[in-house]
RNA sequence: GCGCCCGUAGCUCAGCCGGAUAGAGCAACGGACUUCUAAUCCGUAGGUCGCAGGUUCGAAUCCUGCCGGGCGCGCCA
């Protein structure tokens, strides 16, 4: 790449400047009249130099050879920037480098293939999912394909809470609903879960079961009842979170730490590492040595474990399993959690910091500007199932992913629900379908498309340079939103490329500027914008396939239901 | 009270590893187009970046303090 070149060329000057050892950052301005490459170090070693940054700018642009590297034009702007203008030649290269790579455009080897666990939803099997697990599990999936395509070796995991007290009152009240059902007069228990679906959980158990457990309240008909519900939500919520598009590579159990000796064992650990101690009955761990906000008990006074003491073993196992990158993908309101669970692990030895978390916010749906709440289905909150059915499943994903997870997400029905270009979802993926619509109309296999021998310095209009030179930016983005952990900044990227697709697209309109079509007679013109729209179309594909979203080759509308047709 | 997050255009939000006139979408307003590549297009207007200090050549961006909103502060997860 010539910005590299650039670099060092200024670098060089630099020295012979008699000024050395400066990083000198070049970067891509956004206002096209910067140029297309800009720096500020005249800025920034004024003071140092003791010039004025023009002063420095002027002497540095004065040495740099207009045509060689690309660069076209240098100019000293504004406080003292340095903006270089490059040729479209140097402009186009990167459109033969997207061609050339395809669905590998936007890789990165920065993981180097190490491993990197990305866990996320881990609800608890005790009701649907709901719409907060739904941002969980399309942030979730996001970042882990981000991470994928920095050349991380992501395994994408999930955490089934499927033992302690939730669980305990899950089969309390499936045992309530079956003895009611049975014609007892019992109430659900203190905390018990109010959704009908355990209704229907208590009616399969009668139907599996019959009356044997009819005011039974001891232990084996209540274990039983439990393992049944778990099953059956388990099952429902898998089933959810494939139709999300979502895929686990291993579903870890809470109960298997206990099955097999692991909480057992962490607790001796954090006695022999010396920060555990008895009080009020109990067994806590000093977390206030490791920044903690006060200490926790560990072990409750009926013998019990707290949930956090099977939460630090599970990631013990991570840690021992070779994931030494986690992050962990819950809601805000967990986050208290987070200081105890890092203490638990620092006082056996693990990093400071680790697992690394995303906390995401609450979602609100909103239709005609108001809140939407009722859903009878889970006895308060609006379900997954319930959302994608209405909306579909890209556009429900791509909503979730559209807001930066620590901010408050409001689904907008309305919007989620417009089948035109307002849509961002659908903005982009017309975009998709129009360059796929062009090598249709061409009858161009558009795979095979090469583009050597094309002539790419023709496309010098403003709209292709700026387009060129958006898709080239994509790379680096991947690499940022990986960093962040924030799938927002593609979306942003995404709406913002097609935005400028459409309107190259749309003024080619034969109707009324048919020398800017892709398909004009001009044979170099034509072959060139066709790899212009071969480009934009890996873009855009690539782009979508890292959030799971769809990229269709054609669309169709169809006015009766709302769900789109590509998403099936 | 303590901790974390948020406060940018009428609305929903980007930008916040400090930089050159603060951006986008929707809504609003004004044009264009009449099926052609149209489940349209082009343009206009709209902001004390919550407030007040500080650091800096330069602050929406960094620091401090307030104000407003959310969440957490269980021997629940």
């Amino acid at each position: 790449m010539s910005q590299e070149a650039i670099r060092k060329v200024i670098e060089g000057i630099l020295s012979e400047m008699g000024i050395s050892d400066v990083a000198v950052h070049l970067d891509q301005p956004n206002n096209p009249s910067h140029g297309d490459l800009a720096t500020n170090v005249a800025l920034t070693l004024a003071s140092a130099v003791g010039k004025s940054p023009r002063t420095i700018a002027e002497e540095i642009a004065s040495h740099i050879k207009v045509g060689e590297f690309g660069i076209q034009a240098v100019e000293v702007a504004g406080p003292g920037f340095l903006n270089f203008k490059l040729s479209t030649d140097q402009v186009v290269t990167v459109l033969m480098d997207i061609i050339v790579e395809q669905d590998g455009y936007g890789r990165s080897d920065d993981g180097k293939g190490r491993k990197f666990m990305v866990e996320f939803v881990s609800a608890n099997p005790t009701g649907p999912l709901h719409l907060g697990h739904g941002r969980q599990g399309a942030l979730g999936d996001a970042i882990a394909g981000l991470l994928e395509w920095n050349g991380w070796s992501v395994g994408r995991e999930y955490y089934y809470n499927d033992a302690g007290a939730q669980i305990d009152r899950l089969g309390e009240s499936v045992w309530a609903r079956y003895q009611q059902y049975l014609g007892e007069e019992i109430d659900l228990p203190e905390g018990g879960y109010q959704g009908e679906y355990v209704i229907k959980i208590a009616e399969k158990f009668a139907a599996e079961y019959g009356d044997r457990f009819k005011g039974d309240n001891s232990q084996k008909p209540l274990d039983l009842m439990k393992r049944t519900a778990i099953r059956i939500i388990r099952d429902e919520q898998d089933k959810d979170l494939s139709d999300f598009r979502i895929d686990f590579d291993v579903y870890f159990l809470e109960s298997s730490l206990y099955e097999n000796g692991q909480v057992e064992s962490t607790v001796e650990a954090l006695k022999k590492a010396g920060h555990v101690y008895d009080k009020d009955d109990a067994v806590w761990l000093r977390t206030t040595e490791f920044g903690d906000q006060k200490d926790r008990v560990m072990i409750k006074r009926d013998g019990s474990p707290t949930y956090f003491l099977p939460d630090v073993a599970y990631h013990i196992d991570k840690w021992n399993r070779g994931f030494y990158q986690v992050v962990n993908v819950q809601g805000a309101d967990h986050h208290g959690t987070i200081a105890r669970v890092q203490a638990g692990l620092q006082a056996l030895g693990l990093p400071e910091g680790y697992p690394d978390y995303v906390l995401h916010q609450m979602v609100r749906v909103e239709r005609d500007g108001k809140d939407v709440k009722l859903s009878k289905r889970s006895g308060s909150y609006i379900t997954l199932r319930e959302l994608m059915t209405e909306v579909g499943v890209d556009v429900t994903r791509y909503f979730f992913q559209m807001r930066k997870p620590e901010g408050h997400l409001v689904f907008d029905l309305d919007l989620a629900l417009d089948q035109s270009d307002k849509n961002p979802v659908y903005k982009i993926q017309y975009a998709h379908v129009r360059m796929c619509s062009i090598f249709r109309k061409a009858g161009i296999e558009r795979d095979n498309l090469i583009a050597e021998n094309v002539d790419l310095s023709v496309l010098d209009t403003k709209a292709e340079r700026e387009l060129i030179k958006q898709l080239s930016h994509f790379p680096e983005l991947i690499r940022r939103a990986a960093r962040l952990r924030a799938p927002h900044i593609m979306c942003d990227y995404l709406e913002e490329t097609a935005g400028a697709v459409n309107s190259w697209y749309h003024a080619g309109n034969p109707n009324r500027n048919p020398e800017l079509a892709v398909l004009v007679s001009d044979s170099d013109l034509r072959n060139a914008r066709l790899v212009l729209a071969r480009a934009i179309q890996i873009v855009l594909y690539n782009g979508l396939s890292i959030l799971g979203i769809v990229a269709p080759e054609r669309m169709f509308r169809d006015s009766d239901t709302a769900v789109h047709s590509t998403n099936r």
